[in-house]
RNA sequence: CGGGAAGUAGCUUAGCUUGGUAGAGCGCUUGGUUUGGGGCCAAGAGGUCGCAGGUUCAAAUCCUGUCUUCCCGACCA
């Protein structure tokens, strides 16, 4: 990909609205741009990255028997009706009229549609388990939106409902999503902490959050040490300087970013909204339900919040929008166009392209923040290029022609 | 919704106290020069000073209203 036409608009200085780090970094590195408050358009920078956590995400929901589906933004009043939200969800629903008057909703979650959908067709404890996704805009009309992708109006969410016949088959696929998540967030260079979190009326200890740990976090998390133990502030008996009940270590604290939860609903929407089946003993039954969710767009900015400096993102290797940064300088043009040619039958190449001098090149180059950067210089005379690591800023001299060798050892 | 701050060119901003032809840096265009870390020189383009009303001979500047954005709080499946 030539970054001459791919839309980069890089900036020099940060959008003064912008106050945390990773808003920063992906206004300026060109991945997100502003739009109204807590919306945000994804550059295509920012949708390359958002791409591969949600090839991510799929393959892992994928290969525990989920099946993606894509939900309407737009949902009618009757639906929320049914489930008694229209009145319950409050002032962060989006609400909206069509031309006849009719009440309408853009969908902040999705229990009422897709109860409503499985409820015609699962009538039989044969047709499940049954567990179904969909990545799709949410919208959520926040009291104030925040820090970029952190908190918005308009978000990225992958949502999954699972519908069983019994308590211990939801059992079942809450373990199975509990790793299912631990995977996503550890193949996409995350380092996430599991708290048990509140269930509202529910009770239990039945929800999980997900949290990224960042200064910039919204959660108080306390956390053990040592070992795994970690819980939601609010709902810790313990603080900071305590020892661990479960092992020798000692409590902290910190804040964090929710990423991921899961959470077993019960019946609380088959029952309102009458999903129900017949089981094998003849008996009807409500759907017992369970509802999984990734912030996707959330995850693109705590993953900038966990690999960045000031100046500089530095991508995990399974989410960069690109392998390898081709930074052609003066008089290395045609090379760097034939290298791309080449490279790019096995890499994802970005190549920059652009008649600009070679500080600029690099400063743009250290803000996207590529892993692999191959700068064709002063070397190429030698027939050779440099090779940056950017994990270490080891450089290498490589032959040109050993370029695909010595990327594929690596 | 309470408290605070801010809206001036694509971006960052000066000017506002004390009313009098709207400035700079970056970016952009043209020419020259330069070419390994956001160069330099010259010339240029780009502005309803968020919007509306008011005061005044005269408003970016003072007053009122309104919209927008950001921060703190409350709220947050």
């Amino acid at each position: 990909m030539k970054q001459s036409v791919l839309y980069v608009p890089t900036l020099k200085e940060a959008p003064s609205n912008a106050e945390v780090k990773s808003h920063r970094l992906l206004a300026r590195a060109g991945l997100i741009k502003q739009t109204a408050a807590g919306v945000y358009t994804y550059l295509p920078l920012g949708i390359r990255v958002m791409q591969k956590i949600e090839r991510i995400i799929r393959e892992e929901h994928d290969a525990r028997g989920c099946s993606e589906m894509l939900m309407p933004a737009l949902q009618p009043r009757d639906l929320w009706e049914e489930s008694g939200r229209w009145d319950d969800y409050g002032p962060a629903l989006m609400r909206l009229k069509d031309r006849k008057e009719r009440d309408f909703c853009l969908g902040p979650t999705h229990e009422e549609v897709i109860t409503a959908i499985v409820r015609d067709y699962i009538d039989s404890y044969k047709k499940l388990p049954l567990a179904l996704y969909q990545i799709q805009t949410k919208f959520r009309d926040e009291l104030r939106p925040r820090f970029g992708l952190m908190r918005g109006r308009e978000f990225v969410m992958k949502d999954l409902y699972t519908f069983s016949t019994d308590e211990a088959d939801l059992d079942r696929w809450y373990a199975t999503m509990m790793t299912a998540y631990t995977e996503i967030f550890r193949r996409s260079g995350l380092e996430t902490k599991i708290v048990a979190s509140d269930t509202g009326e529910i009770g239990g200890d039945q929800a999980h959050e997900f949290m990224v740990l960042s200064e910039v976090g919204e959660d108080t998390i306390t956390y053990c040490d040592t070992c795994d133990y970690a819980a939601n502030q609010e709902y810790s008996a313990l603080s900071e300087g305590d020892s661990c009940p479960h092992c020798e270590g000692t409590i902290k604290t910190a804040k964090g970013i929710e990423v991921g939860n899961i959470f077993k609903l019960g019946t609380k929407y088959s029952e309102s909204m009458n999903a129900f089946f017949t089981d094998a003993d003849g008996q009807r039954k409500p759907l017992v339900m369970g509802c999984y969710g990734i912030g996707v767009s959330r995850t693109l900015m705590a993953a900038v919040e966990q690999h960045s400096t000031e100046d500089s993102i530095l991508w995990p290797d399974s989410i960069t929008p690109f392998d390898v940064h081709i930074v052609p300088l003066k008089g290395n043009e045609d090379l760097g166009r034939r290298l791309h040619d080449r490279l790019a039958t096995q890499h994802e190449v970005l190549l920059d392209d652009r008649d600009e001098r070679p500080g600029v090149k690099f400063k743009d180059a250290d803000l996207i923040g590529i892993p692999w950067r191959i700068i064709l210089g002063k070397s190429t005379k030698e027939g050779k290029a440099e090779v940056v690591n950017r994990r270490n800023d080891e450089v290498q001299l490589v032959p040109i022609d050993d370029l695909e060798v010595y990327l594929s050892g690596q």
